[in-house]
DNA sequence: AAACCGACCGAGCGATCGCTCGGTGCCGAG
DNA sequence: CTCGGCACCGAGCGATCGCTCGGTCGGTTT
């Protein structure tokens, strides 16, 4: 089904993508996780096939369960790898942004902004496919989006400490501000008119008015 | 897999629901589509048989083919069931609210918590399955969807115009109201720490703070 | 009584599912 | 030159998929 011509046959550990993928993500997934993410995006867990990974990641069926041991891991490596991006994304942007409670906002919306910007796909993946992870799978992710949330959760907690936000709901403040930024993986479009970089400067707006309600 | 006993077999054109269904929803959807509704929402479209189905709504599998032609109807008609009913209530609630815009701000985003409080399966398989309806059935749910927003964007719009509202940004103010309103059905559990009433007032103080921005 | 109808079901169709068996070809180590 | 191991594949396993065929059964019409 997918449109792409014969790729050269070698998985390789270290990073080296010097080939021309079809569509491939920027955030340099190993290829059987980035061809399992356009399938699954597209037709969802269940309703992508083994066969369409595998020929998306350019492999035979027993080629790619030689690299993972069912479509059960492939799903789970996937959203761990995505989730595992976000949270050194959030912490790094935190690291730099010091301690005022107001430049560390802004820091992680941003970031999560951009975040579900360029990588639309597997922020879609990861949230509808929550219900496919099996339950140890899935606790295991919740965890680590927990950690996410509570990130946010710290920052307007501190931020109304320090009477610099004015919210009198912070926890439900911190959680709309989430639902926001994981919000535009789902209705952004490139070709739409809104570039990336006009898009975080409203939506920084829009978060700001969440936890500085009067 | 849905532990219920055998419910005598008998569909009604009108409504006759004096039967105690296993954990059915407030919507009085027919029994096919309160089925197809508890199993979507767990197993999503593809991940659910239509035996899963049939057996949760008491029926064989060509029993449940004597109502409906295929699975594909069966979303389509669950889920065009569900937007009907949301754009009936939220009209009804703009009706009611007169010509203020702050009431009628006011009075569709309490129609939008409170509709995705109460019928949450609902809203979550109708936001999530959208890419398991083919081409046609998704292009006549989007044309319902893009009518729900609009009328968002054109109640903010119209409070900018009247000074009453002052984000610069109308259209994506809305759309991010819509964002949080939908947001809560995939987060909210009753047995949670927040009663609906009180998530509504905390949630129209956020919403408003998406419009004032200062 | 005969003819018809809607509601429903047992059995099973071909296709596809996730996954595995038993390989082949290549490569660096000994 | 052999050998072990890695990357990979053709073929096919049993199970399940969406869906249909050919009915039965009770009620209404004529």
């Amino acid at each position: 089904m997918s449109p792409q011509a014969v790729i050269p046959k070698l998985e390789c550990p270290v990073v080296d993508e010097d080939q021309t993928l079809p569509a491939a993500d920027p955030g340099g997934l190993p290829r059987v996780l980035a061809a399992a993410l356009e399938v699954f995006s597209e037709q969802g867990y269940h309703g992508a096939g083994i066969r369409d990974i595998a020929s998306a990641a350019g492999l035979s069926v027993p080629g790619l369960y030689h690299h993972y041991r069912s479509k059960q891991d492939i799903l789970m490596d996937l959203v761990m790898a995505v989730m595992g991006d976000l949270l050194t994304g959030t912490h790094a942007a935190l690291d730099a942004a010091g301690d005022d409670p107001v430049a560390r906002f802004d820091a992680v919306v941003e970031e999560l902004l951009r975040f579900h910007l360029s990588r639309r796909r597997e922020a879609f993946v990861a949230a509808t496919e929550l219900r496919s992870l099996d339950a140890g799978n899935r606790e295991r992710y919740v965890a680590r989006r927990d950690e996410q949330q509570s990130m946010i959760d710290d920052i307007v907690a501190a931020g109304c400490a320090r009477g610099v936000f004015t919210t009198p709901y912070p926890a439900d403040a911190a959680r709309a501000v989430a639902t926001l930024c994981v919000g535009v993986a789902s209705w952004y479009r490139v070709e739409g008119p809104l570039t990336a970089d006009e898009l975080v400067r409203r939506h920084l707006a829009l978060a700001r008015g969440l936890v500085l309600t009067r």
